[in-house]
DNA sequence: GACCAGGCACATC
DNA sequence: GATGTGCATGGT
């Protein structure tokens, strides 16, 4: 909790995930695997523009013709395959019902997110914490990086290691896993980047030395 | 011109 | 089961 705190205070709370809709957050899960942002928000507004921002819409599209519209968010033929996996999932057994697909328990929910091609853990933890309001961990890149950079995980510890151990240490509560993960991503952005130092970073006093343990 | 970005599946050992 | 590789655009 302090570490959420000292980054809250920094930048504030940051009001993820980016996207109006449930479905919009499920795309955005997708298309930003190993991506930036920036480009995300121009495939979406392709997407939007098209017409194509529906699950009938993404259900009846041509898997090449989806690869063109998602070209801004890099690897638009892996991505397209994986969307179109996705919502071939959700609309054979619910059609455009996508609140109904997102309602049952997290585990329930998490085990199916994960049979679908191209969902991951993480894809699928941003799915349950912000399209469905539900409470899961998502553990990312930065999280590993700055926990790691504060020796709390260690190099060998792997996600569901990492998602366990935030669980523990936090009330189960979806605003503060929402924040927490979203404040992780903006500290990382500017104070954690592979080759990056840490001065100034929010987190430097705590709970060690910030540059020990770092690979040069 | 490097480096990086809110991963994932698959091949190979 | 661990490790390596392909996927691709756009900003700094």
């Amino acid at each position: 909790m302090e570490m959420y705190q000292a980054m809250r205070a920094r930048f504030g709370h940051q009001q993820w995930w980016p996207g109006q809709t449930p479905l919009e957050v499920c795309v955005g899960a997708i298309l930003t695997q190993n991506t930036n942002w920036t480009n995300v928000e121009k495939a979406i507004a392709n997407l939007r523009a098209a017409g194509k921002l529906s699950i009938p819409a993404l259900a009846a599209i041509d898997a090449a013709e989806l690869a063109g519209l998602i070209k801004p968010a890099g690897y638009f033929n892996v991505k397209a395959k994986r969307l179109k996996n996705f919502i071939a999932h959700v609309h054979a057994d619910w059609g455009d019902d996508l609140p109904g697909f997102l309602d049952r328990s997290v585990s329930a929910l998490r085990e199916e997110l994960l049979g679908v091609n191209g969902i991951g853990r993480e894809t699928a933890d941003s799915i349950i914490l912000y399209a469905a309001g539900k409470c899961t961990f998502v553990v990312d890149a930065y999280t590993c990086r700055i926990l790691l950079r504060h020796h709390l995980i260690d190099v060998d510890g792997d996600y569901e290691t990492v998602k366990e151990l935030l669980e523990e240490a936090l009330p189960a509560e979806v605003d503060l896993y929402n924040d927490f993960h979203a404040q992780f991503v903006a500290v990382g952005k500017q104070y954690c980047r592979p080759l990056a130092r840490c001065e100034g970073c929010p987190l430097e006093p705590f709970p060690h030395d910030p540059l020990a343990g770092m690979e040069e």
